[in-house]
DNA sequence: GCGCGTCTATCTACCGGAAGATAGAGTAAA
DNA sequence: TTTACTCTATCTTCCGGTAGATAGACGCGC
């Protein structure tokens, strides 16, 4: 919506994917963008709200990368490096992991409709390959594949983030390339 | 050491587990053992203590498990049934996802300390792998495959927790199995 | 065996600060 | 004059952490 509305949704998303959640105040984002925490709650009445508006626009934003990515390309080979480049932009660009994979780990300690939220992303993630491979297996076994793929990027960005260490990711993500991309 | 200590760590990673590190409060986990907040202190000064000690006991833990399991297998197919089975026992046992997952996803916002002992848990791991593996390939190969295992399983418990449900990290876990226990 | 000091484990009481959240006034543009 | 936005000021609750007291168990020298 607004300008500050924009640059409150980018402080508390980069705040987020780097500490999670709950490490994360209104006061400290306020300052961030040097206004005062109470006009913080202007946008956002209630923590959750914040965080739901968050995954929303994230989920935006990663599918509409996504879609002109993968416009116009048949192959599951090809739409899976377009996926797996998506994730890498979202690491690589901000030295951050996913946000839903920050909010999937704390899942349990989160508002649940947030935690819902978050699944909700994993799902579409999963929905979005799945429709996409081809129908030479089983639903149940493209499902599975599926969420393997989602679950390698996610564990690699966890991990490449840990280590410090960004070519762990890209090590990961040629592995799985090279495993599903010739499917 | 002590009763309480034990019961202390017990909860502590309990709570760290299912809700991440800052979510957790020295009163909280007083409550819990029916003890003052004051009486936590004495165990361990500050909250960093704490969490070092956790993931000192929940990689000792896991690796004499580890050990336990794959003692006497040879070949790599065993170990990383043995892996994943100790992976599966973690989140299955517990309803929860890994400590170093839930730490490593929350990393950049940790005392440096302690995610420095979260980043040498999975270091370990993968070294446990590497050695393991068939030298068939050159180190750096085994190191990447490696990567790739942890990744994918921390990734699956965040998954199959996130979603609630524990199906899909059995069906990562295999495809995991197929994938790399017939090397 | 007795008294002395020490150690262990817990308590009460408190500190300064930060958290999420609210009420209501001010301000500036349309 | 209304709408959009930001402020000051404040509330309650919780946070990590500290100080200092206490009660009981242990060991040691006399």
């Amino acid at each position: 919506m607004t300008e500050m509305n924009d640059k409150l949704l980018d402080a508390a998303e980069a705040a987020v994917r780097l500490r999670g959640y709950h490490a994360v105040s209104f006061r400290e984002l306020a300052d961030d963008l040097g206004i005062k925490s109470a006009s913080v709650h202007y946008y956002y009445r209630q923590k959750e709200d914040l965080g739901l508006a968050l995954v929303a626009r994230y989920q935006a934003h990663f599918f509409k990368r996504l879609d002109e990515r993968a416009a116009g390309l048949s192959r599951f080979e090809e739409a899976l490096a377009a996926f797996i480049a998506v994730y890498r932009e979202a690491l690589v660009g901000s030295d951050r992991i996913c946000l839903c994979g920050m909010l999937g780990a704390e899942s349990s300690g989160l508002p649940p409709p947030l935690a819902a939220a978050v699944a909700a992303f994993f799902e579409a993630n999963i929905d979005w390959l799945d429709k996409r491979m081809p129908e030479i297996w089983p639903s149940a076994t493209r499902r599975g594949l599926a969420d393997s793929i989602v679950a390698s990027l996610q564990g690699a960005m966890m991990l490449a983030a840990s280590l410090k260490d960004h070519a762990r990711f890209d090590t990961i993500a040629e592995e799985l390339q090279a495993r599903f991309g010739t499917l």
